[in-house]
RNA sequence: GCCGGGGUGGCGAAAUGGUAGACGCGAGGGACUUAAAAUCCCUUAUCCCGAAAUGGAUAUGUGGGUUCAAUUCCCACCCCCGGCACCA
């Protein structure tokens, strides 16, 4: 029955609508136009797909594998936000487009659990972080499938789950027996007023971020890898890798491998000997003075009841507590004091003086350094103190060179420069002489080649409650004993108190303590540290594949099966195939990750040396030009768009924002364009497509070109071109009275990766069989792809001036001819015709 | 300081030697509507001439160069972003 309503009834509806722009008129109105309903219709498909386990990945008997993941996510109590949905979209959207490529698509998922956070928020409210975590996944699993992702959840890893530890725990145990894990004293940075341990994130100018208490450096005992150990391996493998350049270059940079000599040298009349690295040899004999690091434990010796004990003793504090205090400003903090020590010259030219100096690093070469006039900072120093200096290179203009030699600047790292000293290289360029001087200080006895490297071993103990327990325990006289696999996990205890008390936390769990004891014996203690959660993220790809169906239930493998994946399925599945995720891990994950999948091998565990072939990094996504973090109260939340829109126009809006790697600063202002485009090509295909009706040539060609454009742009990450190039087709399409069915099917094929809810829908409204991603990618027909005419344009001088519409098949001497006669050339062609270009399909290019 | 990546309409962007600005947003005009929203159609880099045109000029951070032709290649400079930073 026909009802009017009345003028008022639609001024209600707009008003509600202004309230609450959830149940605005514009998503009701344009409901009405085109009915696809987001929020019901990705529901049903995302049902209909766990139900059918559409994703579930035989491990085994998969023939093409192709195995891709995102670097997995902190389980944090806070929704998703964009910078997720931008990273995971995408990526899964790649993994479709290889799905239906043929592949057998591996992607799974799961959880970096361990960390901070959890500990924080524990601190905080008391609430546990076992409790904690385990909610926040919960929730996080349910936001995860919203997104629509092809994700194999029977697969998933939990890292703070025993089940997950005891394999980070039996790794560690590997790096002990291969003699890879080694003890001793490294500095923590501490926070006297929150009585514990800092991460170097959470140190800011050399203050505590929470209660900015200035920190201080704490010696303690403490775990480390031998990453140093791969230094070689790990650079050299770089170059088979797909990585972004960039990455490779920032890996290169933090492993700095550095060619020298270590120079043997002597302490006069205390005998100690020991080397110094020096990388630019040449200047060997310009060499006068030594200096050494405040934190060198020779220092202590070399002044020990001598008159300048007291002084050097002092300043040694006082740079210490500068570098913890402060972040330390070299050039503000060139300082130094003569120990009254010299070391015995091996170069015949005169005794070295000893300097402590504040800028000599402990961890670099030896901690010693010889220096000379040829060196900025050297020069810089002893200028300061008056320390004598001696030049043994010259510039070839004779005036700078007299300038040279009386010490007015300083020369250094200059090719050209010639030699002085030693006699045998005088008059040659120091460019030149690098090689020859290394052999001759080789044949003095004096110094040997040797290579040095920035990397540092990994310091992997942290004074924490929230992580894997490192499987050590220590008997009465305070010896290390690995834990026998046989007591895997060492399961992490919950009697504590997680109030900090400036030390960690495991020392107050009785629990702990007295295990200990029952098992190894009466006063033996375990290790109260647990490991960094790098440690945990370090092997996940693996632990991936060793998940394990058993009864139903998938878990992860057994420690008696003696390893943490079946080597059948390392061996077909590794490395990763694509791996993509954020840039921030250049020099920490994706470093440790290669350095354990390097020792796995060498241990025999695995067959392969690199875990990830190919490593992409998505964008960032910025808010008003800042990155989004809770503390600047800037994220977006993504919630109310898909709530409003659905996930396909979400993840599709990310896409289309630019490309996939560049990231972006956020607006809302363009999503509508991707609801209009979901509408407009769901109310097309559905309504305009008839069974049989024959395409013009036109929409043929178009579509063969889209197949095409969208494939190698998918291929490259290029999404947001694929989906203009479809937005194109569909602008042609819309002009047409109507669409055959198969192309509207191979239309929803080709939105598959993109919009995968839409393209099941459309799948099975337009009749296709089973599931669209089910189906194999659309190929082109070249063929098809040529039009029967084309536009040449013509230019003079390099200036367009017409364009011509000529036959596809047409000759260059036609072409050439027509152009020329056309009336707008005719007006240019002045003189005579110097040059004619003729590039087929494009252009032709006359010269007058 | 060193290493890397960038700079194109009002905005997100496209084009990697061959018609600069595809595609989308926004904006302006129109249709439908009592009205608005939604939807649909047209216009939209800047300037000049003109009744109009497939008319002209200028334009991809700045200045030079190579080329018939440069956002794209080369040289110098300016600015922005990211990383490392006492490494002998």
């Amino acid at each position: 029955m026909f009802v009017a309503y009345p003028y008022y009834y639609y001024k209600i509806l707009d008003v509600i609508g202004q309230l609450f722009p959830v149940f605005s008129l514009h998503g009701y109105t344009a409901h009405m136009q085109h009915p696809y309903d987001p929020t019901t219709t990705e529901a049903k498909w995302q049902k209909k797909w766990e139900e059918e386990k559409v994703y579930s990945v035989d491990l085994k008997k998969a023939k093409k594998p192709y195995y891709a993941h995102v670097m997995f996510p902190y389980p944090s109590g806070d929704k998703l936000h964009v910078g997720h949905w931008y990273n995971f979209g995408p990526a899964d959207s790649f993994a479709r487009f290889q799905r239906m490529q043929g592949y057998d698509v591996f992607t799974p998922m799961g959880f970096d659990a361990f960390g901070l956070p959890a500990e924080n928020y524990a601190i905080k409210t008391g609430i546990h972080p076992d409790a904690s975590t385990k909610k926040n996944v919960e929730t996080m699993i349910k936001q995860l499938k919203r997104i629509g992702c092809m994700y194999d959840w029977d697969k998933m890893v939990n890292t703070s789950n025993p089940e997950y530890y005891k394999w980070t725990q039996w790794l560690f145990l590997q790096m002990f027996k291969n003699g890879l894990a080694y003890k001793k004293l490294g500095n923590v940075n501490f926070c006297p007023s929150c009585q514990t341990v800092l991460a170097n994130e959470q140190v800011w100018e050399g203050k505590c971020e929470r209660c900015e208490t200035e920190v201080i450096q704490k010696p303690l005992e403490q775990w480390f890898w031998n990453t140093k150990k791969y230094a070689q391996q790990l650079l050299d493998g770089l170059k088979d890798l797909d990585w972004p350049n960039k990455t490779k270059i920032m890996q290169e940079n933090w492993i700095g491998r550095n060619e020298g000599v270590n120079i043997h040298s002597k302490i006069k009349d205390l005998g100690d000997e020991f080397e110094v690295f020096d990388s630019v040899p040449q200047t060997f004999m310009a060499q006068t003075f030594t200096v050494i690091a405040p934190e060198h434990p020779l220092v202590a010796k070399l002044v020990k009841g001598t008159k300048y004990e007291k002084g050097v003793m002092a300043f040694v504090a006082k740079i210490k507590k500068l570098k913890a205090t402060e972040k330390y400003k070299f050039d503000e903090h060139v300082e130094g004091i003569f120990t009254g020590r010299y070391v015995d010259n091996p170069f015949g030219t005169g005794d070295l003086p000893i300097w402590v100096a504040s800028f000599v690093v402990m961890d670099y070469g030896t901690g010693i350094v010889h220096c000379s006039a040829h060196d900025t900072r050297d020069f810089a120093f002893a200028k300061k103190y008056d320390i004598p200096l001696r030049a043994v290179m010259l510039p070839e203009d004779p005036k700078e060179a007299e300038k040279v030699k009386n010490l007015e600047y300083c020369y250094a790292k200059a090719p050209e420069g010639i030699m002085q000293k030693p006699d045998v290289f005088k008059g040659r360029r120091w460019g030149e002489v690098r090689e020859d001087i290394i052999k001759h200080m080789g044949k003095l006895g004096i110094a040997k080649p040797t290579v040095q490297y920035r990397l540092r071993d990994w310091l992997l103990s942290r004074q924490r409650y929230w992580g894997a327990p490192i499987p050590i325990v220590y008997d009465p006289e305070g010896n290390a004993h690995p834990v026998p696999e046989k007591h895997l996990p060492w399961v992490l205890p919950t009697d504590v108190e997680f109030k900090p008390k400036g030390e960690s936390p495991l020392r107050l769990s009785k629990e702990f303590i007295a295990r200990t004891e029952k098992i190894f014996g009466k006063g033996w203690r375990p290790e109260f540290d647990t490991m960094d959660t790098f440690v945990c993220s370090s092997y996940y790809s693996l632990m991936y594949l060793g998940a394990q169906n058993k009864k139903g239930k998938y878990t992860q493998r057994d420690l008696n099966e003696g390893s943490l994946v079946d080597p059948e399925l390392e061996k077909k599945w590794m490395p990763v195939s694509m791996y993509i995720g954020g840039p921030e891990h250049a020099c920490m994950h994706l470093i440790y990750a290669r350095f354990v999948m390097m020792a796995l091998k060498d241990f025999g565990f695995v067959s392969h040396s690199e875990p990830f072939k190919k490593l992409v990094h998505q964008g960032l996504i910025t808010n008003k030009g800042a990155k989004m973090s809770k503390s600047k109260g800037n994220v977006v939340s993504p919630d109310s768009f898909v709530d409003q829109y659905g996930a396909d126009v979400f993840r599709m809006y990310l896409m289309f924002m630019g490309p996939f790697t560049d990231g972006g600063d956020w607006s809302d202002t363009g999503i509508k364009g991707i609801v209009r485009f979901v509408q407009r090509i769901h109310g097309v295909l559905t309504e305009k497509s008839k069974k049989k009706f024959e395409d013009s040539p036109k929409v043929q060609a178009t579509l063969h070109k889209t197949i095409k454009k969208v494939t190698e742009d998918i291929q490259a990450l290029h999404f947001n071109t694929a989906i203009a190039a479809l937005m194109e087709l569909l602008n042609l399409i819309e002009k047409e009275e109507a669409v055959s069915q198969e192309t509207a099917r191979i239309i929803a094929l080709l939105l598959a990766p993109m919009a995968p809810h839409l393209a099941e829908e459309l799948w099975s409204v337009l009749g296709g069989k089973k599931f669209a991603i089910e189906q194999s990618w659309p190929t082109f027909d070249p063929a098809l792809i040529k039009e029967d005419t084309m536009t040449v344009v013509v230019q003079i001088n390099g200036k367009v001036r017409g364009d011509l519409i000529v036959a596809s098949d047409a000759s260059k001497e036609s072409i050439l001819k027509a152009a020329k006669e056309l009336p707008n050339v005719q007006k240019y062609l002045t003189g005579a015709i110097k040059k004619e270009i003729y590039v087929p399909g494009r252009l032709v290019s006359l010269v007058v």
